[in-house]
Formats: C-alpha cells, structure tokens, sequence
DNA sequence: CTGCAGGCCCTTA
DNA sequence: TAAGGGCCTGCA
C-alpha cells in the first residue's frame, strides 16, 4: 500500500470530472481504477484536516505505473498560481472547487474510442457503453482488431447507436495501417488535431478531447456545450486564454470551468 | 407524446 | 463557410 498527501489529487474529483470513464465507486470512500490493462483500488481519507489517499499497490507497481498514470510527477500548485495571478473571480473559484483534479496519461486508443462515444451522449450512458465493450471482450478494454472480431449482435448488444459505425471505420484505417498512433504521439498538437480529424466520426470537440487526454497536450481546449454556456455566461461570449497568459494550460482550465459548472448543476437539481 | 444528452456528417446555397 | 436536417439510445 502506498500512501499519498497531497491537496491537488482528488480521486472523487478526478472520477466525475468527464475525463475518464472506467473509476468505479466502489464504497463511500473507495473507488476502483480501470486503465492500461490493470486497475488499483483507492481509498480517500482525511485526518486532521490533511487529504490522504491510500493506493492498495506495491510501491513498485505505484512508481511504475500510477505515478505517471495520474500525472503526479508534476507540481499542479505552479498552474494554480499562474491561475490566481489573473485575479478571474470566476476561474479562481473554479479551480479552488475544482483544485485535486489532474490531467490523466490515459491510453490513446481508449480516449479515442471513449470521446467517440461521448458525442450526444451523457455520463453515465458512456461508461455504461464502455463497461459493455469490456465485458464482451473479456473484460479487456477492446482494441481495433477486438471491434472488427465482434458478430453484430455483440457489438450491438453495446447499445453504441450511430457511433457504432464510427468505430468500426476507424478501427478498419487502423487496421489496415492506413492511419498510425504511433505517429501521431510525435506530432505537434495543431498537426495532431488535424491527423485526428480525417478520421471518421472525430470532429473538432472530441480531437480536442484526445489530444489533451489521450496525448496530453495541455494546450488543447474542448469547447463543448457546457463550455459554450459558461463562455456566453460569464465571459460575454468571448473566452481568450491568451489573454490570461494561460494558452499553454488552456486543457487545466477547461476541466476546472467544467467540473465547477456541472457541479453547480447537479447541486441545483 | 416531445425534448435532449460534453457532435458529426452530409447536403445546399 | 455557414446553416440545417438526421442520427441511435435512454430517460424525464
């Protein structure tokens, strides 16, 4: 077991911050972790007044895998700063509510496959998909060649709707070597975003979904609905991250402004 | 019954 | 290049 300290890592923020899809709420205080073909359980605590996380892994298997898994090798307190120096009400008060989530190092293939689903589609409706994709392949989260090996009435036991088509046009080009991801974990994020949109059923939100959570291209920036609704709310329409000297974190700034704003939303129903 | 959920594709002008 | 219809599914 392997314990964590730290005020900017919140595994009950990070699991229902619409980024990844396969933590489990387990108990009141535990959650289960799916990701990169092995999972952990976590266990948050406080005791006077410290957040702490209890890891149930060996420390080798933490440094190994976690670690960078949940981005923990950098210091979030430095982008907090940057976000005090702007003096935004509404952006400090998002990232204080928002402030134990980071930005994961999730799979490619899965943020991929994720976001496609995301399209017109709610939370709980996603990992519901997802778990479904799982358990027809064994409980292993399936990769192109599993979508091209699945019967029809697998794959639509999935419930996946139009996206299923989606998947299975991408997984073909995959397949067939006619688009690498090798290739694009080395591209710049303007080229990457391009890359990503020749494929079939990725357009301009979900490109930005993958390149920030599944390249970690900080930078990128999924203008969604809800991002479109807090624009137009609390910013006039016009949102710069240029302006704030944050364009190079604009992905952190999202997450904050998002979970703030769904989080006032579910406050209110 | 209608409307909508973290869009995208395709067609038209 | 902008605008608008259609789309699977599930839930209110």
């Amino acid at each position: 077991m392997v314990s964590l300290i730290s005020e900017f890592f919140d595994i009950e923020q990070i699991a229902s911050s619409g980024q990844c899809f396969r933590i489990d709420k387990i108990d009141f205080d535990i959650w289960h972790v799916y990701a990169l073909n092995g999972n952990v359980q976590i266990q948050k605590k406080i005791y006077n007044g410290d957040k702490i996380h209890l890891f149930y892994s060996s420390q080798e298997k933490f440094d190994k895998i976690w670690n960078p898994y949940f981005d923990l090798n950098v210091d979030y307190k430095i982008f907090q700063q940057r976000i005090y120096k702007t003096k935004d009400e509404y952006l400090i008060a998002a990232m204080q509510f928002g402030k134990g989530i980071r930005i994961l190092r999730q799979d490619l293939w899965e943020m991929i496959v994720s976001f496609v689903i995301s399209q017109q589609n709610n939370i709980p409706r996603i990992k519901s998909c997802i778990k479904k994709l799982c358990d027809i392949n064994d409980g292993q989260f399936p990769s192109a060649e599993d979508f091209l090996k699945f019967n029809s009435n697998q794959l639509h036991s999935v419930k996946l709707g139009y996206r299923e088509h989606y998947l299975l046009k991408i997984s073909e080009v995959i397949v067939d070597k006619k688009f690498f991801l090798e290739d694009l974990k080395r591209m710049s994020y303007v080229t990457a975003l391009k890359h990503l949109k020749t494929l079939y059923g990725v357009g301009d939100k979900v490109a930005n979904c993958i390149a920030l959570f599944g390249l970690h291209h900080m930078n990128a920036f999924p203008v969604d609905v809800w991002m479109k609704k807090i624009i137009n709310k609390h910013y006039n329409g016009n949102f710069y991250l240029d302006k704030y000297d944050l364009k190079d974190i604009g992905g952190l700034v999202q997450q904050y402004m998002f979970f703030y704003e769904r989080s006032l939303k579910d406050k209110n129903q």
